[in-house]
RNA sequence: GCUUGAGUGGUGGAAUGGUAUACACGCAACACUUAAAAUGUUGUCCCGAAAGGGUUGUGGGUUCGACUCCCACCUCAAGCACCA
């Protein structure tokens, strides 16, 4: 061991070691142990590492390396996730070939990853652009293809008629291209998906059975969107047979309906239209088309409507000459063509109950159409409840409190209100987009006329208050926040006259105003608010909000609640049905560096699967214009074309879209138990010794695509009997984000890269791995500025170990007889073992630290106490405790020849060496820390309080005063209360 | 707007309902040094001379005791975005 800790040398010299011993390759068995696979997520090859990749990676290898020493046959596979666009704009850009680029790019990251000195086990290595591995994707594919579960349909694509080509929807940000600025618009093609939607019940309902973290499962359940509704059919009047039939999860609200709406693509606008029903055909067709030119981004921005003053630019047009019946009551209402109906949810219509619905509170306001109210709330008791009257909707107001002060005596502007006689404060609503503070200078401008108004502070004490408000006799919930001005100065405008009719003003004393600062002012706030005046709100706000309470105006259901009213109204006139926001899985991409589909085509244009004995289906190499022009650059391959026609006959054509790389990632997992077979995509033997994956971790952006469309391909695959489980993932978890030091997610745009390699060469692998494992707790989604001036915290504590390391060599190996260092020692073992177990990385360097600063302060240290910390450390400093453990007078010291420290036993704990014989009880008077003191463990109560008593400490505060009880948490607390 | 997550020192962060601010960074003083760096020691939430008091976004509540549980509100981040 050198004087100095030179990293350099160390992490070169061990990785080689480590690579010939083939340390981390995994034998597939390994006789008593037990197989563990842990699994992060592959990297795309995009040209080099970052610091974030390092984040993914050397972190779960602390995981990793833990389990193996805890006795595991761990597997720890890396590959790449080689296909995707950045190749082919790579190629555009720099005229290089995808191929060439991607497995460059390969190659320079692999020796970047080498460098890392994790334990991947290198000799699985899978790269999904392989032939060798996208024959099985292809081969799957087919399976999936056999079984109905991929299929073909027109579906919408993003194009730019100027640039004639397709975009991708973060390249048409706003509906224009991004390029050229065009408008961007939909081109229907024919494509490929996957019926993932015939597993929305089930990738839904299995969630309850995993042990995953709840957002994780809540984001999943959110992208399936379940939702259970009623279907109810309107009768278009005079036709017996016709009817609109709508989704609603708010059946209840049946007798609210005032209108109808149907989504410009609704499949029975056609049949309408050749029937000539429809009186406005020209304008409902202007508005059809209208629609059709705006792109799903465009039509779904969410744009403030000037108009209404609220919510989404709604528009539409009424369909003249459609009238329906509603089931319920027989009433007629009209039916609209409107685009907030999206065509592919639910039915593409909907029953509108703008009392009720927001959404259709704003179309109803805003082309006149009548709102009928159904729901009223029901109102729980608090204060003011008698004033309060039931099956009256209740308004929410926030309210500014405005406390003024005179600009230059002690004198406050207080308020009295003509009617009642009543003297409070100035008090004014809070609009939307206000704060309190603003709302307060406004008003007092307005109420006051003073000019000059300046903001001192919030006061404390919000006022939540339930009244009956008599002059409009509505029900209010208003939050009062009383914030404190002052004036600059007595100039002062007029006071509209509106104003000067409801109150006069009047400056209040410093008495006077105190009381209205005590809790007591909280009474006249609230007798203010009681009292027969209310500057605010015309009533809208209950109209157009979604609410549960009892019906009214509903016939034979008045008086139900919401959830009895949805039952019985759907059993009544409609049917239950479960709809999914999910939709199928579209997996044709107009791309050349991706998997081709293996399809082709018979002369007639049926599509026939490309047959195992020719797959993989290989990519052609001879496309040299990889520009997207709304379909696939394969189109100008000789050799696909001219390889179809050979193999299947003249006038056969092959498909030429290739797969969305979700695909290639949604079954690798697989792959890595059996990397190498030609035979199958995984033998179903080795698939039984490793699968389910025991943790996999990644970035929260994949939970709700990437982690659902695995989950998807593996139930597939189960239920073709290909694999043995239906969930692929046992555990799973998602880590933060590294930000650039500049708290701005890093991108070479914004030149806020952190280069790894340079920092890897100045502190080393392991410095740079634990500082990432210190910075925040793992298993949260945090986000983290990169911060270099706390890599230096790490890289002394790895220094001061590496100082004791020497210090050691030069002690006997006699053991230590410290109590105290043994059970802190145990005590280490026993967080630093839960907290990686918890991918809690940080409190567990922490815990080490802790450690560290013990030993230092300990004379003599033993080699075994010493060896035990060096054991808890391995996995996350690899390099340099296995030169530490390697070193010359170590082995002597052990007697023992060269070996890694990473086969070592993880240390064991030894419950008995963590118990304490003394603890430090605390003594509090009414909940405060008073005093402390030392005692035996498992000191009774009777013994506690007679040493608490005894203490000055306790008595100081006891004087005059008799203990009304007494609490007593063992080991911990005596608390007096008196 | 909806969903989810989060608000604790100058910073990253720590705390099964039981001594809030562990650990680390930064900063300050001191030691070593001709000097600096490195290293080490000590200190470092706020008010106060002290006794003591206050403090986990804000306001309430439950409790002997609340960062932790409940209610309301505010702010930030991410995802979804007219899903009926």
């Amino acid at each position: 061991m050198h004087e100095k800790y030179n990293h350099q040398e160390i992490e070169k010299k061990w990785q080689e070691k480590w690579k010939e011993q083939k340390l981390y390759e995994t034998l597939d068995e390994v006789k008593g142990k037990k197989n563990f696979y842990t699994l992060v997520e592959f990297p795309y090859p995009s040209g080099n590492l970052h610091i974030g990749h390092w984040y993914a990676f050397a972190v779960p290898d602390i995981f990793a390396r833990t389990k193996r020493m805890q006795g595991y046959n761990v597997m720890f596979p890396i590959g790449f996730d080689a296909f995707g666009l950045p190749a082919e704009n790579a190629a555009i850009k720099n005229k290089v070939d995808p191929k060439k680029w991607t497995y460059d790019n390969i190659a320079f990251m692999e020796k970047q990853l080498q460098s890392m000195g994790n334990s991947f086990d290198w000799s699985r290595k899978v790269i999904t652009s392989d032939p060798e591995y996208y024959k099985w994707t292809q081969w799957l594919f087919l399976k999936l293809y056999e079984k109905g579960l991929a299929y073909k349909k027109k579906a919408g694509v993003n194009w730019c008629p100027s640039c004639n080509t397709v975009l991708a929807n973060e390249q048409a940000v706003g509906g224009k291209c991004e390029r050229c600025g065009t408008e961007v618009t939909q081109k229907d093609l024919e494509q490929w998906f996957f019926k993932i939607t015939d597993y929305a019940e089930r990738l839904l309902s299995d969630l309850d059975n995993l042990k995953w973290p709840e957002e994780i499962k809540t984001a999943q359940k959110n992208w399936i969107g379940k939702s259970e509704g009623t279907s109810l059919k309107f009768e278009i009047r005079n036709s017996k047979s016709e009817t609109i039939e709508v989704f609603t999860t708010r059946a209840d609200t049946l007798f609210g309906v005032t209108y109808l709406v149907v989504a410009p693509e609704y499949e029975k606008m056609e049949k309408w239209k050749e029937e000539k029903i429809i009186k406005n055909w020209d304008e409902v067709q202007n508005y059809i088309n209208e629609t059709k030119s705006k792109t799903e981004i465009e039509r779904t921005t969410w744009k403030k409507d000037p108009s209404t003053g609220s919510g989404q630019v709604k528009t539409g047009v009424e369909i003249k000459g459609i009238k329906v019946v509603n089931p319920a009551n027989g009433e007629e209402v009209p039916v609209f063509v409107a685009d907030y109906v999206l065509g592919n949810y639910g039915t593409g219509a909907v029953m509108a109950v703008p009392a009720h619905d927001n959404r259709d509170f704003e179309f109803a306001k805003k082309y006149g159409l009548p709102v009928k109210e159904v729901i009223q709330p029901l109102i729980t008791k608090e204060i003011g409840e008698d004033a309060f009257e039931k099956d009256k909707p209740v308004i929410e107001r926030r309210s500014v409190v405005a406390v003024i002060k005179h600009w230059s005596e002690d004198k406050y502007l207080g308020a009295i209100w003509k009617k009642t006689g009543w003297q409070g404060f100035v008090i004014g609503g809070i609009e939307e987009g206000e704060d309190a503070k603003t709302a307060g200078l406004r008003e007092i401008t307005e109420e006051t006329g003073y000019k000059n108004v300046e903001f001192v502070k919030t006061l404390p004490g919000i006022i939540n208050a339930r009244f009956l408000q008599r002059v409009k006799n509505q029900n209010r919930l208003a939050h009062f926040e009383p914030v404190l001005f002052r004036l600059k100065d007595g100039e002062r405008a007029g006071v509209v006259e509106e104003e000067k009719i409801l109150q006069d003003l009047k400056w209040l004393g410093p008495d006077e105003f105190e009381k209205f600062i005590t809790h007591a002012d909280m009474q006249i706030v609230w007798q203010r608010a009681m009292g027969n005046y209310c500057y605010t709100g015309d009533g809208e706000m209950v109209l157009g909000c979604r609410r549960e309470g009892i019906l009214v105006s509903s016939g034979e259901f008045n008086g139900l609640t919401t959830a009895e009213a949805i039952t019985k109204i759907t059993k009544k006139f409609g049917d239950k049905v479960t709809k999914y926001k999910l939709r199928d899985w579209l997996l044709s991409r107009q791309r050349y560096w991706g998997c081709p589909i293996p399809v082709v085509y018979d002369p007639q244009g049926k599509p026939h699967k490309v047959p195992g004995k020719n797959l993989p289906w290989l990519l052609p190499e001879d496309v040299k214009d990889f520009e997207p022009k709304g379909e696939s650059p394969l189109v100008t391959s000789k050799e696909l074309k001219e390889r179809t026609e050979k193999i299947f006959g003249n006038g056969w054509k092959p498909e030429f879209d290739t797969m969305d790389t979700f695909v290639d990632s949604s079954w690798y997992f697989n792959r890595y138990t059996d990397p190498k077979n030609d035979k199958e995509f995984a033998n179903k033997e080795k698939l039984k010794n490793w699968m389910p994956v025991k943790r996999y971790s990644g970035g929260d952006e994949h939970t709700a695509r990437h982690v659902l469309y695995a989950r998807f391909f593996h139930k597939a695959l189960f239920d073709l009997g290909l694999v043995n489980e239906a969930e692929p993932f046992v555990e799973r978890m998602n880590r933060g984000l590294i930000l650039g030091p500049d708290g701005q997610k890093m991108s070479k745009s914004k030149g806020n890269v952190v280069d790894p390699d340079e920092l890897v060469e100045k502190v080393g692998s392991d410095t740079v791995k634990m500082y990432l494992a210190f910075i925040g707790p793992y298993n949260e989604t945090g986000q983290y500025p990169w911060d270099l001036g706390g890599v230096v915290g790490i890289r002394r504590f790895l220094e001061r170990v590496w100082k004791i390391g020497l210090k050691i060599e030069s002690h006997s190996a006699e053991a230590s007889g410290d109590k105290k260092l043994e059970n802190q020692l145990h005590k280490t073992i026993k967080k630093v073992t839960e907290d990686i177990e918890n991918y809690k990385f940080n409190t567990a360097i922490s815990a080490m630290m802790i450690f560290l600063n013990e030993l230092e302060h300990t004379n003599q240290v033993s080699k075994g106490t010493f060896d035990t910390f060096l054991k808890l450390l391995a996995p996350f400093a690899p390099h340099m405790t296995e030169e530490i453990w390697n070193s010359p007078t170590s082995l002597k010291l052990r007697g023992a020849n060269e070996s890694s420290i990473h086969l070592e036993k993880w240390p064991k704990l030894d419950e008995t060496k963590i118990k304490e014989e003394k603890i430090t009880v605390v003594v509090q008077i009414n909940g405060k820390v008073r005093a402390q003191f030392e005692a035996e463990v498992g000191i009774s109560e009777k013994g506690a309080k007679e040493k608490a008593l005894a203490l000055p400490d306790v008595q100081k505060w006891l004087v005059d005063k008799k203990i009304k009880k007494i609490i007593f948490v063992l080991n911990k607390i005596v608390n007096f209360v008196v």
